[in-house]
DNA sequence: GCTCCAGTGTTGTTTAGTCAACAGATTTGA
DNA sequence: TCAAATCTGTTGACTAAACAACACTGGAGC
């Protein structure tokens, strides 16, 4: 059986695993101080008392370390919610949706000046795993149908409802948004149930 | 100049300086749980995260660790007060008592039944910090008289009535405790001040 | 234009930490 | 009382991190 991810990053050497963590662990700091694009490597790798070129030896540059780390925060709050090991239902597609916007939420609080750019490099980290997320449960049952197209339609609807709801003044309660939200998502996903 | 062992603490290795902060946060967080004889270098690593052998790379066995992390506790207590770096006088004489009151006090608050066997490894330690630094603040003064037998006595003073006040089932203020004890040991340094 | 400055990304060498294995000591417990 | 289990302290081979260079880029200020 192939080792999975999660497994894989157990293993890891222990001083692979602390670097990874100094890392990201100033990182989050650094976010909630000030706003990504003036965050350099080297703010990072002092916070974090490690050598540069180690930041290097893990990652590409700034912007791999935000998408793992986005990515990371992002399966943390999935897998919490045991949403990783599951099918599909509107109960669970309820959760997903919740997930997403208490993320988004959570991402305009905890970080300074979150501009526009800066979304649109979380978006698409996000995206991705709503997408292989949706078509896990979906490609689940019986049903031999290509799921690219209602997949595709959900992810972005999902992610619009989070994005939207986190942009709000005045955000209403979170459960009878998405009380509201769900049907118009579940539609077209109804049909794999 | 010769660097201070200080400036050669911080010049370090990063990675020394992590493994040594990861091994003595461990070590501090078992002592509150269990006696330091049934600490086993294991322990130590399995909650330090660090390979085993790179234990025994900083320190010869677990009572080597006991003393350098009892030294430092002692020297950060010392240093906070600034007595490190003065010269006699009945004030600053008294401060190192409360010191050693209030560092035997904690001691015995933070661990887990510190048996009299526990209490004499950490005794010797603490009575060659109080040597020294009473040594150097008398051989600060232009007298040339040898300050050994003094020292020795109010070193001995200083620990067994620490001891004594940190054993007290109904401690009194350490205050007025101090104020009592002060004279005693003060009387045979006065020559020097 | 120019320099100065701060940050980037990479390199070769040195050093610290990991790992698996070892023999020996101590403890446990059937 | 013997065997299994656990901890110790040490070794040699391997790998990650540190460090000090390097050339390069993109402003900021003159």
């Amino acid at each position: 059986m192939l080792p999975n991810p999660k497994q894989m990053e157990e293993n890891l050497d222990p001083r692979v695993k602390r670097t990874r963590k100094l890392i990201l662990d100033s990182f989050g700091i650094l976010l909630a101080e000030k706003n990504f694009e003036s965050i350099s490597v080297q703010d990072v790798t002092d916070k974090a008392q490690i050598n540069r070129a180690t930041f290097y030896a893990h990652f590409q540059d700034k912007y791999a370390l935000l998408d793992y780390s986005v990515s990371k925060m992002f399966m943390q709050e999935i897998e919490k919610r045991t949403l990783n090991a599951c099918h599909y239902t509107p109960d669970n597609l309820r959760s997903l949706i919740l997930a997403v916007c208490e993320f988004l939420g959570n991402m305009h609080s905890s970080c300074a000046q979150p501009h526009e750019q800066f979304e649109s490099l979380i978006e698409n980290q996000i995206k991705k795993h709503i997408f292989s997320l949706l078509s896990l449960w979906l490609n689940q049952t019986k049903i031999k149908k290509s799921t690219d197209i209602p997949v595709t339609v959900a992810t972005w609807a999902i992610y619009g409802l989070a994005s939207h709801y986190s942009h709000m003044k005045k955000r209403p309660a979170l459960d009878k948004f998405v009380d509201e939200a769900l049907p118009l998502v579940s539609v077209n996903l109804e049909q794999f149930a």
